[in-house]
DNA sequence: TAGATTGTTAATCGATTAACAATC
DNA sequence: TAGATTGTTAATCGATTAACAATC
């Protein structure tokens, strides 16, 4: 594959963001739209979001602006060569059950194609169509894009391990636990218990 | 209240790291600790943790290190003057019952004490123990330290103005939706979608 | 041409890291 | 005293913002 440039971590982080507007736009019928006009919408400061724009598409027109469909096809290409991506989950308790539950991926070209438990008294149950699988199964999955990590704390590395040998290169993990992985693989962290922590810690630290 | 010294953003972002980490050296009855030991099993940069020791205890004796007792009692002040902090969460879903049902809540100081929904269908409903009130009630329960925001995307925002007359401080937002508040109101958001999105920009944009 | 908008270069800001001074 | 560890000051790095140049 062809290198790209190196888009900025922080940039990244907007993307999806951007990603959703541009969507927003198109069923707007919106053909053209200005940075400003992105900036005031999405509460960003305007040059931000005109270097971000210059980064992500690198294409906008002096005194017009850019092309809505443009964003939206670089954008695209930037997120994904796919165009569904295959998501498994590992833990099937109030987490992974909620997951599995929430209607909202299949729009965002995100598929749940398996969900699992090492718990014996719970494979085979069905939940929203997906039966529980074994963990011993996982390996008979390929072409994962993401594993959700939705497990006891405790075994969490484990896990970790597990799916980076199958060969996953992406992890949302939902436990407690830092996951310790080879640097091509990436881990995003959702921990409730630290945010809620920040929060009371933020506020505190205002008064 | 007296004014603290202004804790950066980042440092205050790690401290959860730092409780826990402390929190189990307690448990193993070490005294006393040094910021060297601390970065190799959090696997921090050594000056990164020390420096944020300093600023939050700010009193390591040179050759000798950190009281660990006294690392505790410091990062238990900054996270809150409370004992336990009391929690409220809005949106019955999928996403609501699971946090309800978790159990890592009440050893870690945080107490759910109100599951609210506007769905009439499910009022009433009990679920682990927690009865699903109508968010007619909410003005009834006060000294509330944070709410969760787990309703669909498009009353988020009426949801969080709600939540913010009643003089909460604190939010931790499951939705799509970017809430706009007051800025002595802080939010921290998890968009599941948006960092499953990243991972796939992350993994794409490294090849 | 003049004005609006993009793109680029420079300045600022905050966080991290490196080098060194202080001290028990 | 010497060595280990903290604390501080300076350098580096990345992200944001400001100022300006380019252009349709």
């Amino acid at each position: 594959m062809i290198n790209k440039k190196n888009i900025p971590k922080s940039v990244i982080e907007r993307i999806p963001l951007y990603a959703d507007y541009i969507k927003s736009l198109e069923k707007e019928k919106v053909k053209i739209i200005s940075a400003s006009r992105v900036a005031i919408d999405l509460g960003l400061g305007e040059v931000q979001v005109r270097k971000d724009l210059n980064i992500i598409a690198g294409n906008g027109k002096p005194k017009i602006g850019y092309f809505v469909l443009d964003l939206r096809e670089k954008i695209e290409k930037l997120i994904s060569q796919k165009k569904i991506n295959r998501i498994i989950v590992i833990g099937a308790g109030n987490i992974g059950k909620a997951l599995v539950m929430y209607d909202g991926f299949e729009k965002d070209k995100f598929n749940i194609v398996g969900l699992f438990d090492n718990d014996e008294s719970i494979i085979g149950q069905v939940v929203n169509n997906h039966k529980i699988l074994s963990v011993n199964e996982l390996n008979k999955f390929c072409d994962i894009d993401i594993a959700v990590i939705a497990v006891p704390n405790d075994v969490a590395q484990n896990v970790a391990d597990l799916v980076v040998s199958l060969g996953i290169k992406g992890i949302l993990n939902f436990t407690n636990q830092k996951l310790i992985v080879k640097d091509d693989v990436k881990v995003k962290n959702i921990d409730i218990l630290s945010l809620l922590t920040i929060l009371l810690i933020e506020q505190n630290n205002q008064k």
